[in-house]
DNA sequence: GATGAATGAGACTTCATTCAT
DNA sequence: AATGAATGAAGTCTCATTCAT
């Protein structure tokens, strides 16, 4: 490679990064200061960069939080997409798209100490920003509801509730894994969360 | 009673009352302006006091908000006793120490649009304020399944989990009936949680 | 006088005072420095405060520069008033209404090397602001055009022009001495114009 | 012509041109936006050159505008050069020069919303820029006035005034029809000031 | 106890100017 | 000559807290 497209190439590749490195510095400050405690200064001086700068690549605070909302929900919405084309048994599979959507949002935002008030003020995107990844992930559970009374294998009956009810329930459960103190106890409980609300579906 | 006495009694009284009147009003605002975005002004001005009051009944704003805190975490363990005293059957004591502990908690915090920064405001206090009423809501829960499976009614070993486990999951999986957008959905998913949950550990 | 009284006296005086202090200061600042060139800093440090107590007083930079515009188009009302009450003949009380307008506002404004940025500030208030004062300007020299005819004094048709038109022009013509480079040119030429453009309407 | 030369001259004309467009775009953008309110950033897009081209051509902003006031200020002394060499009566020539300064600067500054902070923001230049222009001007009405006054149509001593106080006034007067409100008014305006000065000067 | 005027650190944002390419 | 990303000083405004009355 001559020196010129070495050079080409590290200019493009400085100025994709800075954005990606100001994203990453300032998401990493929000997880251990939480949002109103991180000063855009801080994200200058930890993105080395002048505090103008950021202005060039987002145009508010708010702006760049939603840009690494943004960026996570994207990420998750990958995960939840490859679970969902794994071809697995009801309870490993179940297990795969918990993990994909929940554990992904776990080790970046509720892991933080100030994980709620990450959630709060993202909480106006929720909708336009997570509503998307979520409405994927409510119908990959549905779907896959739906095939386990198809097959047999779970009956709704039994707990007298209807497949939305069921499926809200489900998920409803799994998120109270998300409350745990770490990673371990996030899996331990998500798993036994699963096996228990799958088991009281079984026929 | 002298004048004197009286005097005194009523400036207690009034002393007391403005303590909880601006602990109302702090609340009140919290919930529907969250933490960050009520300034001690506002708190002055809907509890009709001025702002140097407030300082003498809290030294910070935090403090304040640590109050409300601790007179919630109050209400709350006074809600669990009354459902521990109860003599139900399993499910339905189960579903009314839930109730009592994440109903009470829902309402009055969950239900606001700021619910996440509130509990982040509150987060540190969590240990101090909520441990001790979290330590008898998580023994009777425990005490619970313990019953259940002396009586024969749950089986821990047709899941695979220790009592401990067991107890955190359906802890865990109560609390994730928490997101829900109202009242009536938190009710519906806390009951359908419990009826999966626990017919996941019958024998 | 008691010292209490003394004291409330001073008190209340100071909080009066307060308030003109900042007037005080930020139109000399203005005047001196432009509005632009003037900090709430420097307007803060001019009257002995804190930045923070400017915002006690007006809600913003502009609010502070629209309390110093009604305060000088108040005094210029007062003066006009003054002046339309002399009985005077028609060239003296002429001049003392212009002076009344005209020359209250070249001190206060004019004369600043900054006028033109001070009135351009000031531009959108105009209307709100001075409209007032300048109808009532507006009228009182329309009353004397009227009475100079009435008695023969003048004669508009010697140029052709309507009443109002003429009142146009006089006031038009008094203006052009605003951009006297001191208060001593200003008066000669304003003394000039009146003369000259009365001269100009003599029967 | 070779290629080179071809190229350098087209070079130069672009060169020259572009000059001419950042002026251009940028005269128009300060009377419709004001000095401060324009950004540098404003100008380039709005002349399609980079920001950093700006600085290629003025050394700074504050350069940018005197170019703009250099320019305006030699049209208008093109403009009071071609009234100074019109036989005209004296009325008619009066107006042809006044019509020359003033009405050019309504039209391009005056007229703008923003007139007073561009003059304001021009201030400091006018010694330098526009005095030149109005010495011209002045010595032109000047010399009219006197030949005014060697020919009998006008009689100083009527109102007591020097040649000098007489040139003085009627360009003050003159100036205060540039506070019109629209073109028309200001022809109106300028018009009968001239009527009325010149009639009360007339013997 | 009660008041509320005063404080001042600190937050977000803008923009004229520079400089490596 | 031309570019435009980067800079950082400076500005306006907020608000938790203090303190003299």
């Amino acid at each position: 490679m001559s020196k010129a497209q070495s050079s080409a190439a590290a200019q493009k590749t400085a100025g994709t990064d800075k954005r990606e490195v100001i994203l990453t510095a300032a998401l990493d400050l929000f997880r251990h200061y939480g949002y109103r405690r991180t000063s855009m200064e801080d994200i200058a001086r930890a993105a080395a960069v002048a505090k103008g700068t950021l202005y060039l690549y987002f145009k508010s605070k708010d702006e760049l939080f939603e840009a690494i909302c943004r960026s996570l929900a994207e990420q998750v919405g990958e995960g939840v997409a490859r679970a969902e084309a794994l071809d697995l048994p009801l309870e490993p599979k179940l297990t795969a798209l918990m993990e994909a959507k929940l554990g992904f949002v776990y080790r970046w935002i509720l892991s933080s100490p100030h994980a709620a008030e990450l959630v709060d003020s993202g909480s106006r995107l929720s909708e336009d920003v997570f509503g998307e990844v979520y409405d994927r992930f409510y119908n990959a559970v549905r779907h896959l509801v739906r095939g386990g009374v198809a097959s047999g294998e779970l009956d709704l009956n039994a707990v007298g509730l209807t497949e939305e009810a069921t499926v809200d329930a489900l998920i409803a459960a799994a998120y109270g894994a998300e409350k745990a103190p770490d990673e371990k106890m996030f899996h331990a409980r998500l798993t036994a969360i699963i096996k228990l609300t799958l088991r009281g579906l079984r026929a």
